[in-house]
RNA sequence: UGGGGAGUCGUCCAAUGGCAGGACGGCAGACUCUGGAUCUGCUUAUAGGGGUUCGAAUCCUCUCUCCCCAGCCA
């Protein structure tokens, strides 16, 4: 598409600026903001509000603001400020020079209220949290008016500026909008503006012993930094009434706020709240954990950005509550990863295999191919000898039906190397588990091809057991066991629904030699099982991979159909 | 029961008075040196009742269901 040709629009908010653009709406610009919070690492319904807003910024040649909202000095950090950076730059977008904080305008959010209350449009109020509670009514019966709702306009400028000189206890005075008691709009029965708050900022320090509420902070902001349409979730489309009076009131530059669904995810929590406490009562090993829904876990689960980006796109953006299906997140990064990562050949669960009649002391290097997706990608060599090690999986001593792999008597191929057959089956005698397999190959079907033309029904990936090199690998499952977006049903934690086996380790893994250099952060598809990835945990002496997401598996999916 | 929103395949998103379509999932098949990938086919939806219209998912009307709001959180 030419770069002046104007985008289809695409959902409806690209369909309300697109018109926006056609009437001259803010001079035809475009200006977009991602306000997250700093109380929390961003997760993957935070990515799609960033794939929207830089998204709307790149697809209108306009620009997006990265802003924190930080008028919570209690809850934000900077840990949080800067991991918020690093994701939002990971996912691929780029806020130029435009960082800015709320807290860049506490000194103009002060000015303002103060023209608030010379307009006599705003009171300081000296009821307590409890009593404001009390006044404010219930969601069916109106509030009644503070009786400090009346102050002159002098008494309220005395009493914010001392508010604001740290004279008075936290929570001991607001300052509040003088809107309407008995307004059906909860938001809008004289909001608190300020409140008394003597907490350490994460960025002015102790300077401000009062801080502003978002209702009050977040259209200042945006109007300030000359936002055009400021996109936010839809429990906010009650607070759009309070937006537009409070600008309305100041007579300022005025954005227009348009609500869409957050997103929900099946199998996954996404709620702040929920989320910390895992990270806190140790269910998860930390924000970057490889389960967790945070896009620091996702990128150490081996997710490329491409694929998260790929994601929002296709759920699209609209107005009904929602809960996308898991799998679609994980359709889009088997789609990127299967066509840009090399295949390697890794054995999870190792089986010893002999071959019987293959020379005690023969190595020879096969030639295997890196992507059947790229042939840019080229091939390697993969050492064969005599011991070998198979996936337990691929074999069964009394195979059922539908199963192709190794059992007694029966012809397999290695691939890349020989056609094998399974000749003895040794075992431990007090388990009567299979430890090992006799068997013996093929000389002519080298390179996995039989010259007359026989065919196997499986083709199995395995290691040389003296080449391979020990790796620990983690599998990795949902989270969370139910797919519903209310997992908390009457008298059950969210907790209760936490998977038990959403974390596999298995210490004793075989992969080729080859991946001996493999660097933390490293992508490769295990043949027939996987994409795995390097964990940082990983060092050269002790190799670390996690499975990103397992391949679609038919097998799997028959023998489970079978036990139902 | 106040205010604000939303109802389309199992799921997500389209269709803006004119053949309800795509994606994911599921099922079947083709192909395959990954039971992968790819390809093909199938599957199933306009919450309900009235009305307007040649024609309604779309407009009107009544009803039903679901979500959000009573922080000095965002």
């Amino acid at each position: 598409m030419a770069a002046n040709e104007p985008p289809k629009p695409a959902d409806f908010i690209r369909e309300i600026i697109t018109e926006d653009i056609e009437t001259k709406k803010y001079e035809s610009r475009v200006h977009t903001r991602f306000p997250p919070e700093p109380n929390g690492y961003l997760h993957i319904g935070h990515a799609k509000s960033i794939c929207l807003n830089f998204g709307i910024a790149r697809d209108f040649n306009g620009q997006c603001n990265l802003r924190f909202d930080d008028t919570n000095p209690t809850k934000e950090e900077v840990e949080y400020v800067e991991s918020i950076k690093e994701d939002v730059r990971w996912l691929g977008f780029d806020w130029d020079d435009r960082l800015f904080y709320a807290s860049d305008y506490f000194e103009q959010l002060y000015q303002y209220a103060v023209l608030l209350i010379r307009k006599g449009k705003a009171y300081v109020c000296d009821l307590t949290p409890d009593e404001i509670r009390e006044y404010r009514g219930t969601l069916t019966e109106p509030g009644k008016n503070s009786p400090y709702r009346g102050r002159s306009v002098e008494e309220n400028l005395d009493l914010l500026s001392r508010m604001r000189a740290g004279e008075f206890e936290n929570g001991s005075r607001t300052l509040r909008a003088k809107i309407d008691m008995s307004s059906g709009n909860i938001n809008m029965r004289d909001p608190v503006m300020f409140r008394v708050l003597r907490a350490e900022h994460h960025r002015t320090g102790d300077k401000w012993c009062i801080y502003p509420m978002y209702d009050y902070a977040h259209c200042v902001s945006d109007s300030l930094e000359g936002i055009t349409h400021s996109l936010c979730t839809l429990e906010f489309e009650d607070h759009r009434p309070l937006y537009d009076w409070f600008l309305n009131e100041l007579g300022i530059y005025h954005p227009r706020q348009i609500e869409f669904a957050r997103l929900n995810l099946s199998n996954t929590v996404l709620s702040k709240r929920k989320l910390i406490q895992l990270v806190r009562d140790g269910s998860v090993s930390g924000w970057d954990d490889p389960r967790m829904p945070t896009i620091a876990g996702i990128r150490r689960r081996g997710y490329t950005p491409e694929s998260v980006r790929n994601f929002c796109d296709r759920i699209g953006v609209a107005k009904r509550d929602s809960t996308v299906d898991i799998a679609l997140l994980e359709y889009c990064v088997r789609e990127d990863l299967n066509k840009r990562v090399p295949r390697v050949m890794a054995v999870l669960r190792p089986l010893k295999v002999v071959i019987d009649n293959y020379p005690e002391d023969l190595l020879e290097e096969l030639d295997a191919v890196n992507n059947p997706e790229d042939p840019s990608m080229g091939t390697r060599k993969v050492p064969f000898s005599r011991v070998l090690y198979i996936e337990k999986d691929d074999f069964r001593e009394d195979p059922p039906k539908q199963f192709f792999r190794l059992a007694p008597g029966r012809e397999v191929r290695l691939r890349y190397a020989y056609y094998i057959t399974c000749v003895g089956v040794i075992k431990d005698e007090r388990t009567a588990e299979v430890t090992e397999l006799r068997c013996t190959y093929d000389p002519k079907t080298r390179g996995g091809d039989s010259p007359d033309g026989r065919k196997v029904k499986a083709t199995l990936h395995w290691v040389s057991a003296g080449h391979s090199r020990e790796a620990e690998v983690r599998l990795y499952d949902h989270l969370i066991l139910e797919a519903g977006p209310g997992e908390e049903r009457e008298g059950r934690d969210f907790k209760d629904l936490l998977n038990p086996n959403s974390l596999e380790l298995l210490e004793s893994c075989r992969i080729e030699p080859g991946l001996g250099a493999a660097l933390p952060g490293g992508r490769y598809q295990f043949e027939r099982l996987g994409y795995f990835c390097v964990d940082p945990d990983s060092t050269p002496e002790k190799l670390v991979f996690n499975r990103t997401a397992t391949l679609r598996d038919t097998w799997a999916k028959i023998e489970k159909g079978k036990k139902k």
